[in-house]
DNA sequence: CCCGGAGTCAACCGATCGGCTGATGTCGTT
DNA sequence: AACGACATCAGCCGATCGGTTGACTCCGGG
């Protein structure tokens, strides 16, 4: 029928592995309602066939060698682009959900979701409904729920660079000297960043750090 | 030909991933010489479908939800099936790569190996021959060759226990309440986890721990 | 122009850590 | 039976850490 195919969503898969490409490709052409136009493994690649296609959405990976995701989509919604980016990625660390949507993402999933899920999420995208994992939307909730209860502030450039040399077993002194400023301002910026992130002493701090993806 | 059905491969895919099975089973069931016997989700239902399905070669994920990679392995082994296991995982961390292979994994892949890179793995794999992804097997290279040159001891399963507490901010003292015991032996233990992982303090074996996927 | 954030510094103090030496008991292996 | 790895515990010590309070500068936004 011709108001089938005018309800054909169009798609671009972008993503560093070809199983994953495979899979979503497999998965999307051979359910009615989706057709994929084509893929691309980087986000350069990414955003260069988005514009040549003009899918309705783009499934797009994070964390790609060369070209990483999150600035694709800034790209993309930089160039009023109107296709949807639907953010498919295996894990949900921190560091890379609330990049990814202040970047526009219309929505963000991660790769165990259940087939029906994904086939919902794309058709929601394609509406400009945001469609968000559950765990992700909680974590989203709680971030926003709690600016200042859970201390979820980002590091300075200096804090960060303090809590580098912690990480490898710097001590305060070492610090104060590797960075050209006294003893007591590491105290200072070590104080700071416990608070930031939440952590009583050292150790957790730079537990929270890997957690977050500050540092690794 | 005869000859050629007798030289399909048959896989069952094992992995926590719609996305990845579909990918997978839509990669080798397009290919000639590859037959895809079944799918499981974790690691337990892998088990039972190798018993059931015997296929030639079991492609298996690591980190699963209920029913870890590992385990499914060991436990595989430990049957004497004769179907050889071909890991496939995204990351390649230090934590699981030497105990997949020890627990008698054929061969190690990364999921963004290309098409025949996978393709001649699993015939590989399905001849009995070891296959490990380049990154895979430097690094194996390397630990084998440096056993105590770059002190990369296992942390015991008890140090463990304290290493996640102390990366939780955690003192001494109650680490020592949590585990029952006093905190001479919690600081004993420290000490032997800083020996191991070449870490100066607390924060250092935090950092290391992470680095090496011990932690995470 | 004033405010606030970031970065810098100081002095003090109690709590904690990390190193050291040495000891006991249990395993599994040889 | 002997051995080494692991886990447990003790006491002592100096070094380091983390908290607190207060203060100075620079810079950019309102």
């Amino acid at each position: 029928m011709a108001e089938d195919s005018a309800r054909v969503i169009t798609l671009v898969v972008v993503d560093d592995h070809p199983v994953v490409r495979d899979g979503l490709r497999g998965m999307f052409d051979s359910a009615p309602g989706f057709r994929v136009l084509g893929e691309a493994s980087n986000g350069v690649e990414g955003v260069d066939l988005v514009a040549r296609l003009d899918p309705d959405v783009v499934l797009m990976d994070l964390r790609m060698p060369g070209g990483g995701g999150v600035a694709a989509i800034a790209e993309l919604t930089g160039r009023g682009t109107r296709s949807k980016v639907l953010v498919l990625t295996t894990y949900d660390t921190d560091s890379d959900t609330l990049p990814a949507i202040e970047a526009g993402a219309t929505g963000y999933l991660l790769k165990d979701a259940p087939r029906d899920e994904l086939f919902n999420a794309v058709r929601a995208a394609a509406d400009g409904r945001t469609v968000l994992s559950p765990a992700v939307a909680s974590r989203l909730v709680s971030r926003v729920r709690a600016p200042g209860t859970a201390g979820h502030e980002a590091l300075s450039a200096r804090e960060r660079e303090v809590l580098e040399l912690v990480a490898k077993g710097t001590s305060n002194r070492e610090i104060a000297a590797e960075l050209f400023i006294s003893e007591a301002t590491v105290k200072t910026h070590l104080t700071h960043i416990f608070a930031k992130l939440g952590a009583k002493d050292r150790a957790a701090a730079v537990a929270t750090a890997y957690e977050r993806g500050i540092l690794g």
